[in-house]
DNA sequence: TATTGTTATACTCTATAACTATA
DNA sequence: TATAGTTATAGAGTATAACAATA
């Protein structure tokens, strides 16, 4: 008559992660740090009612004027059609615009307006202050230290 | 007749990025690095028919056996709805069992079987590896390092 | 025939409200 | 009435195939 399974005192699993594999994992603590930066942000940015990826491509048009929708696609790591209704917003609240190539009118140079410029100056410091604030815990070397080793992994 | 917008040379720009804000934001970087980890572990696992979460579940499962679901839900930082189809899994696959509680008849005590945990020894070594291939770029000093300023960020 | 952007579609992830059965 | 688990549902995010216009 083995006993079975006994319910633990829940109480005592205050968060259960514990330790064990996971907190050795580099990609679980990615996550975890990344859940959270993530949630600032979109905190932050609900106001405007734009999502992180709608910043993202803010800042990427501002530094790529005229780029086509094909390269904002590869440049924020999503697939072409998704490029559409996130674009379709930007143009909707006159912060970017679609402009047809001449020599190729199939594809589209995409540009910031001008208010689509002056909004983004604003995200910036918005976006910072959430980086900043999410990671609170580290002085200002442990941030570069660990900005640096992150762009290591990412760019190959 | 001020000229309109132009398209840029697709060719000068391979991969748009380039620099910026983006750049600086630790937020970004995460986000990048964790797409990159996340993606290697999704593919390694998917010969198993696993996806990352349920690993994690069977890593917090054996740490705290006999924990309830809405532990398991803290854990893993999902709500609680989000636990049913992934525990109904790992019940059909025999990896995990629900035991209803005999001091609470409405919770369940959450345990690994035999083969569950003899295939989480095999998946941590997986996950170990797929974490080496991804950050392949660091050496065992920055991993270190790196782990350990993440760890900082999340644990609030 | 190939390519740019688009539509349609589907699958996952995530979040919330409402239900059941116990307490 | 409150709680654990569940159901139903809806919204994002993500990925693929197929189509129109253009090359």
């Amino acid at each position: 008559m083995a006993k079975p399974a006994q319910t633990v005192d829940a109480t005592s699993i205050p968060i259960p992660a514990g330790e064990g594999v996971l907190e050795d994992l580099i990609g679980y603590a990615l996550r975890r740090a990344q859940l959270k930066l993530f949630q600032n942000l979109i905190a932050r940015l609900s106001s405007y009612d734009l999502r992180p990826a709608q910043f993202s491509a803010l800042a990427i048009i501002d530094q790529n004027p005229g780029l086509m929708q094909a390269d904002l696609a590869r440049a924020l790591a999503i697939e072409p059609p998704q490029v559409v209704p996130l674009l379709n917003k930007l143009e909707e609240r006159t912060l970017a615009v679609r402009v047809r190539s001449k020599p190729d009118k199939r594809s589209y140079g995409i540009y910031l307006s001008k208010p689509g410029e002056a909004l983004l100056k604003e995200l910036k410091k918005i976006a910072c202050e959430s980086d900043r604030e999410a990671t609170a815990q580290l002085n200002e070397e442990e941030r570069e230290l660990l900005l640096k080793l992150l762009t290591k992994i990412y760019k190959e």
